[in-house]
DNA sequence: GCGAAAACTATACGGCGTGAAGTTTCTGCA
DNA sequence: TGCAGAAACTTCACGCCGTATAGTTTTCGC
């Protein structure tokens, strides 16, 4: 029985190891922006020789694919939370939480959000699939719901919809049609370019590039989720 | 006079080293990503020693500084030549020229795309102020063109709009008032929704997280385009 | 033609990711 | 309990990077 507490143990501290690299590099980027993860400092801070990483990680990117992951989660679940805090029944306000969540999410996590959906690192290629895409699929299931929400309103104004489910993701079709079985492929293009507008405005203000038009990026944030509500055809004071 | 042609000379050689500096990191940019903007790169295909680049740019920063301010004069180039091609009084055209164009030279140039919009290079931080926001302004201005053909429809979608000029920069509206004496605030908010929106769909799908949801980006993009044009008020087959 | 300035090279430092080889510590079995 | 082997970790090395300093060559203006 030692032997099974000993591998227990062992594996116990691999796990604990793993998650203090994963620790330390989230805390220096946070510091330092995604630039700042790197070996040498995430050992520095551990109190450990750079090559010792190689033990837990095969390579830099192979962590930066973990933090992303690990990261993208987290916003996977603020959304998926924020989306449905709001009642069922009230499209619009579902879709107010959810953008205010987002949005805050990304301010209050700029250098997970570059990590996310910029050039996270020096050089850092993403895998082709693994797990951001993954991640990725989670988010779109969760804006999905918003869309769902809203297709009663919104369905009069796509009629003339060409989409299909081959316009789609195998994967992503496999997680959406479950959960919302009567749901037309036109709604999920809804989903994504609702996902994608939302994005735009929250992009350009996390690289810095609203501030220098705008002097008040949540007003027009507020506008813009307006205009983006009404758009949608859901009747005002819902 | 052969000290001005002398003065001439050295001043061109210096003004041509310059150019080719840049070319150069272009197209290393290009083949390799702006992560291989190195200065040792760049003197290694120029024939040069790295330091020798010090005596044309303060710093690799600066250099990279001169390339955004070069690279985004280009698109706001194309994007103002391609929201005047289509007729003034057809808003709905112009507004489909101006975003084909926005993602087609994104698509062609998605390092360049990065250059600007994203973390351009490692550990690379634009300063404030300078050639960026000035780029970013004129690409501003250019949509502004946008929102200005559109507002006579548009306006009556904006009426408890409760902007001002002073939610904007300055220099943006000074920029702006002269070309669009009559516009009001409200629609410099709209173009830089509309701009926002645009830039959403085109960042996801440059950093390539559009791949991975949808196989038909280019139909996405058009009926976004499509309802955005819907959204705007304006008559369709104007 | 000559002094000065500009352009460029040489050398060096510290930081980076990563590979190979060596050392210590722990584990599971006889 | 002792010991083979595996796992964890260190040391050393290589080539990359940006950049500072000092020295050298070329060119210009008078």
């Amino acid at each position: 029985m030692a032997g099974t507490a000993s591998r227990g143990r062992r594996e116990r501290l691999r796990a604990e190891t793993t998650a203090e690299i994963k620790d330390v590099a989230l805390e220096l980027m946070a510091s330092g922006g995604p630039g700042a993860i790197t070996l040498r400092a995430i050992a520095r801070e551990m109190g450990m020789t750079a090559n010792a990483i190689y033990g837990y990680f095969a390579t830099r990117d192979d962590l930066v694919t973990a933090l992303v992951n690990d990261v993208y989660g987290e916003l996977a679940d603020a959304l998926d939370t924020a989306g449905a805090k709001a009642p069922a029944n009230d499209p619009a306000a579902r879709i107010r939480s959810w953008a205010g969540t987002f949005r805050a999410w990304a301010l209050d996590n700029p250098e997970g959000f570059r990590l996310i959906y910029g050039d996270p690192v020096p050089g850092y290629e993403a895998p082709t699939g693994g797990a951001a895409p993954e991640a990725a699929r989670r988010a779109c299931l969760s804006v999905t719901a918003l869309a769902a929400a809203a297709w009663p309103h919104a369905e009069r104004l796509h009629k003339g919809s060409e989409f299909t489910w081959s316009d789609f993701d195998p994967d992503l079709v496999e997680k959406i049609r479950p959960a919302f079985p009567d749901l037309p492929p036109a709604a999920v293009a809804l989903a994504l370019r609702l996902w994608a507008r939302l994005h735009g405005l929250v992009s350009l203000e996390v690289y810095g590039h609203l501030h220098t038009q705008t002097t008040d990026p949540d007003k027009l944030f507020r506008e813009e989720v307006a205009q983006l509500v009404r758009s949608l055809g859901i009747p005002p004071l819902s």
